[in-house]
DNA sequence: GGCAATATGTCAACAAAGCTGACGTATTTT
DNA sequence: AAAATACGTCAGCTTTGTTGACATATTGCC
């Protein structure tokens, strides 16, 4: 297709550049959840496990179906990991008092601990990589991600505040 | 812990700072991944498939061994996808000429032309995201994905050029 | 030449985590 | 009163990872 042996085509460059852009997030994403995914198996549990506990660590009170949103996944899925996290303590659920209906989530001290413990190893790799990378790359990092990502969650990135 | 009411607290931006990171990087590679997914369960295939089409498509003549060093899986993991791939004719294995052991890999037209559609929708996804973003903004994409990469896959990304 | 190491493949069993479809209950909204 | 919503559950299926054991072909070394 594209004659990649014309020396300086920009079309070859955008494709080498395009490409090496996938394989940095599959590079990247596969070892920033390694660590976390190792301690986790020691618990007998998944990825989904510390997926679901992180998000309601960062929003508690979070409503099953705004968990679902943030997830995207089926209700089925997210039951079966959520109620392993209630039923081993992780996780307690409480009716809303607006709307009754909602099941609102969060943390225990237990969960909140957990979550300290597998976050941690995460936080630090993002540490060392935005300390590295100086405080322009970051703002960078951040312009792509957001632009990668489909628009309805990129106001979950306004200002520093959460939505 | 750390106490967060204090308003201009450098601690309670940094950990902000590191969890929207974390939180970039799990909705970017979402939506990231999420196209192919769809086209890939038109064919019967998922994510696994991809991954080595698209490095297959890559490196042709990788080595077996050389494609669980990307993957970090196992070869049991592999061989079961890679034989539908061969099976399916996406996909050739070719004895090794210097090590008569090596299964050495290589897309076959239909393999390239199914790599080229699933890697397309990402390929644009990325290259809308950088011409938003801009130039600046791409190297500090890049890297920052490379810091919170293992350094042994670093090697890869340098100078625009294959391993 | 012989033997250990390497590259690859395969069988079997299992687990995590996603999916669809169907159905039920409590509560809110219209 | 009826419809819609929030949530939960049962049942079955698929993909993709795991461990462990074992087999074959080939290479490298002493």
């Amino acid at each position: 297709m594209t004659d990649k042996k014309t020396g300086a085509n920009p079309l070859f460059l955008r494709e080498e550049e395009l490409r090496q852009a996938i394989e940095l997030l599959f590079f990247a994403y596969r070892d920033f959840t390694s660590e976390a995914d190792a301690m986790l198996a020691h618990q007998g549990f998944g990825r989904a496990h510390h997926r679901v506990i992180y998000f309601v660590g960062r929003h508690p009170m979070i409503s099953v179906s705004d968990l679902l949103l943030i997830l995207k996944i089926t209700k089925q899925s997210l039951s079966r990991v959520l109620s392993q996290l209630v039923r081993d303590g992780y996780i307690v659920q409480q009716q809303g008092t607006e709307d009754r209906r909602q099941r609102l989530l969060r943390l225990t001290d237990k969960g909140v601990a957990i979550e300290r413990d597998l976050t941690e190893a995460q936080r630090q790799r993002i540490a060392r990589a935005y300390r590295e990378a100086g405080a322009d790359a970051v703002a960078g990092f951040r312009a792509v991600l957001l632009g990668i990502m489909e628009p309805p969650d990129r106001s979950r990135f306004d200002r520093g505040r959460e939505t």
